[in-house]
DNA sequence: TCCGGCTGTTG
DNA sequence: TCTTGCAGCCGGA
């Protein structure tokens, strides 16, 4: 009988010699399965050199088979490569490890130009070749194996027939547990092999618990740990910063005790280093909520605190917050120690509630691109495009090329920026093209297969022309552009499937989050292309976009200045215009009809500010919020009180126009950093590590600061956030930074360093093209001091 | 006073 | 480890 099964996760293993499929999944009764697919195996291409002789190159191949794997098959196959077709060799093997192997040798025939598709890793090739998606559904024809001690699952089941692909979009109840340690740390960063664990919490459904270690022995502590992970046998394991901080610390931990740390679904099997650093767990998800995070760019510094607060999960006034350095304070005195523990309780449960929140589009951004689950989200947008694109090669018969490594080539022009106009707008509508480089790779067929090489002979009828010289066959269709109509044709099929229910049908949900993943993976096609890493990278491609897009964009501008429409600014595939209805309606119009191309209107300003900086303006939308764009408030990289006084400024300024209260607030905080009364917490400022320390050719104060931190014993590692705080002294500004837990005093801050350098300017940028003089806002009266200035 | 290093942003 | 364009701070010559 066929049975459906929701896919979960995908490995192999070896059995009796011979490679199985392992498919962990739930079935339609909720029931936690094993599927074992035994008939499925590894192979290559092989791509013979121009004019090589096939059968002899077969031959030559099978002198290389071993016994422990031998080469099963070889079949001659047509495919394309970059789209050109080619007759290559298909060799399958047995063990998927010897795959590597074989490549190597082969490789080195003189017969052969390239081996292809010999870098795909096993469970991924079965997930392309059969279709199969994880986080989605198949359907299969199953025989009971029963139960086997060997896995923590219900039922093993063997598939008899092909696995098929199941469109179905209803989920079934899939269960998380969420979990979060806290470690002794005296002297800075916690080592494992020193410093023990000394609190555990866990959140799901029915809530949380927790435990603290009683003495600096945490072997119970791990045996707790590996034990409530197995009692509640969950299917997505969730932490905060979980692959690189947790669950190499356990794991260390218990080696150290020797206790097993096998809490996945195979019996002795502990966790491993998974392909793009995460933490593999046999049968389970585990996903790290900190993968989402790093998306959330709004939010600058990602503390889980700082998340959870973004997305109203748990408020930070309403919570307990321990500085990191102080958390073996709480555990030495035992009258703090249930602070400790609500404390680790709080993060494991804001890291579960977190994982409602983000779990579905990490399901979809799966299910689309058929990386697992704890895969996918841990994998950067390249690879994620990639494997994408990777579905799409097998679906048109397409080789996969192989990645290279390629020198930082020549860069190339981008988009075009236009200046804005200087000053105070009221009624701007944006207009922004809608896809612009998706849409643009779509009509000009662009693509490293139909792009015209030097030294190829074309019709110029056949071709598309860019206007850097870059030539596009027109026809056939290029592989980006199948991919592209794909995904935009599933977008527009997934609104109008959610026009038919209602916002709060589960259904609704899922299939929106499907379409916004959709949205992401088109979005990052021009970069993927652009991209030196990418095994379709295409420079010329590339190029060739951005150089449709200024013409797009310049040709929008020219038509916009013919109707009389007066435009303030531009960006890539925007124009900012005074909102004139009948106008733009028209030019929207024209736009379609003369370009081929859709605009739309995005937002309208009730009004809007430009000072003469590109990429830097702020308005205030018809809904009354304020957008800042570019701004110092909008950034991580100033002192959140210098961001607070900007904001404010433009709040005021733009929305009642009172440039004088504006000023008296500023003159307010400016006498409250007098006094130290602003918070410390506010006058941190916070830099990105993004090299390792010893890389630094100057000294900025981030670096400085972060020097200090590491003489102090904490570990400092490049893509770290050091927070500073510049303090008094006569030396110059660098030499000043230390980093934020150091300061024990207030008043050892230079307070004049954030009046002078980040609340003024800050203040300044703004009111200073409101006729505010830098010695007005200090109180002074304008004369004297312009004079001396100058 | 100018330039390069550096970071975080932009669409 | 998806792209380029841009602003602005800081140290050092």
């Amino acid at each position: 009988m066929s049975q459906k099964f929701y896919v979960l996760d995908v490995s192999y293993e070896i059995e009796a010699g011979k490679p199985v499929i392992l498919i962990w999944a739930i079935d339609e009764s909720g029931k936690r399965v094993l599927l074992k697919y035994d008939s499925f195996r590894p192979y290559f291409y092989v791509l013979p050199k121009e004019g090589a002789d096939l059968e002899k190159l077969k031959k030559k191949i099978s002198l290389v088979s071993q016994p422990k794997s031998p080469i099963l098959n070889m079949e001659i196959v047509e495919k394309k490569y970059i789209g050109r077709p080619k007759k290559v060799i298909k060799v399958t093997t047995l063990i998927p490890e010897s795959v590597r192997k074989y490549r190597e040798e082969i490789k080195k025939f003189e017969e052969v130009e390239e081996v292809l598709e010999a870098d795909i890793r096993f469970a991924m090739r079965f997930i392309i070749d059969k279709d199969v998606s994880p986080s989605g559904w198949i359907e299969c024809e199953t025989e009971s194996l029963g139960t086997d001690k060997r896995y923590r699952v219900q039922e093993v089941l063997k598939i008899k027939d092909e696995p098929k692909r199941l469109e179905k979009i209803e989920k079934p109840n899939v269960s998380i547990l969420a979990f979060d340690i806290e470690v002794y740390n005296k002297s800075g960063t916690p080592r494992p092999e020193r410093d023990p664990i000394i609190s555990i919490a866990f959140a799901d459904e029915e809530g949380v618990v927790s435990k603290i270690a009683e003495d600096k022995n945490d072997a119970p502590l791990l045996w707790w740990f590996r034990n409530h992970i197995l009692k509640k046998d969950p299917d997505i394991l969730v932490g905060y910063n979980v692959n690189h901080f947790d669950w190499p610390y356990l794991i260390e931990r218990a080696k150290f005790w020797k206790i097993p740390l096998d809490i996945g679904r195979k019996v002795g099997v502990p966790p491993s280093t998974g392909a793009y650093g995460h933490i593999s767990v046999p049968g389970r998800a585990n996903v790290d909520i900190y993968d989402f995070a790093k998306e959330v760019y709004e939010v600058k510094v990602k503390t889980l605190e700082n998340i959870a607060d973004y997305f109203d999960v748990m408020k930070k006034e309403e919570r307990i917050i321990i500085p990191g350095p102080e958390i073996y304070k709480y555990w030495e005195d035992p009258s703090k120690r249930e602070l400790l523990r609500k404390y680790n309780e709080e993060d494991a449960l804001s890291t579960f509630l977190l994982s409602k929140l983000f779990l579905p589009f990490g399901e979809q951004l799966s299910y689309l691109t058929g990386l697992p689950l704890d895969q996918v989200m841990a994998a950067s947008v390249g690879y994620r495009v990639e494997w994408y694109l990777m579905r799409i090669a097998f679906k048109n018969n397409e080789l996969v090329p192989n990645r290279v490594e390629r020198k930082v080539t020549q860069s190339y022009r981008g988009a075009i920026v236009l200046k804005p106009l200087r000053g105070v707008f009221h009624n701007v509508a944006v207009l922004d093209f809608s896809s612009m480089y998706p849409n643009i790779m779509i009509k000009y067929n662009v693509g490293p297969d139909t792009l015209v090489r030097p030294g190829e002979k074309v019709d110029p009828n056949d071709v598309y022309v860019s206007p850097v010289g870059h030539k596009f066959r027109k026809k056939p269709d290029a592989f980006f552009k199948k991919s592209l109509v794909t995904l935009l044709n599933l977008r527009k099929k997934i609104k109008e499937e959610m026009k038919e229910l209602s916002e709060d049908d589960p259904k609704y949900r899922l299939l929106n989050e499907r379409q916004k993943a959709v949205k992401v993976l088109a979005n990052a096609h021009y970069g993927y292309m652009g991209w030196p890493h990418a095994r379709w990278y295409c420079r010329e491609c590339a190029e060739a976009v951005t150089a449709w897009g200024r013409e797009l964009i310049l040709k929008a501008l020219k038509i916009a200045r013919e109707l009389g429409l007066k435009v303030i600014y531009g960006d890539t595939d925007s124009l900012f215009v005074i909102y004139d209805k009948e106008k733009v309606k028209k030019f929207i119009e024209i736009i379609e009809k003369e370009l081929g191309f859709e605009i739309k209107i995005d937002k309208i300003y009730k009004t809007v500010f430009f000072t003469e900086a590109k990429k830097r303006y702020a308005g205030v939308l018809e809904n009354g919020k304020i957008d800042i764009v570019g701004f110092e408030a909008v950034r991580g990289d100033w002192a959140e009180i210098a961001k607070e006084v900007q904001e404010t400024v433009i709040d005021k300024v733009l929305r009642t126009g009172n440039v004088d209260e504006a000023i008296k607030y500023v003159r307010e905080v400016i006498s409250k950093l007098k006094r130290y009364e602003v918070p410390l917490e506010k006058l941190i400022i916070w830099k990105t590590l993004e090299k390792s320390l010893d890389e630094y050719k100057a000294e900025p104060p981030h670096v400085v600061a972060a020097k200090r931190a590491l003489r102090a014993g904490y570990e400092v590692k490049k893509g770290d956030k050091v927070g500073y705080v510049i303090v008094k002294g006569p030396e110059r500004l660098s030499k000043r930074a230390y980093p934020w837990f150091m300061i024990k005093d207030i008043k050892d801050v230079d307070v004049n360093y954030y009046i002078e350098h980040q609340v003024i300017p800050a203040a300044m940028r703004i009111l200073g093209y409101f006729g505010v003089s830098e010695a007005k806002l200090r109180g002074r009266e304008d004369g004297l001091w312009k004079f001396f200035k100058k």
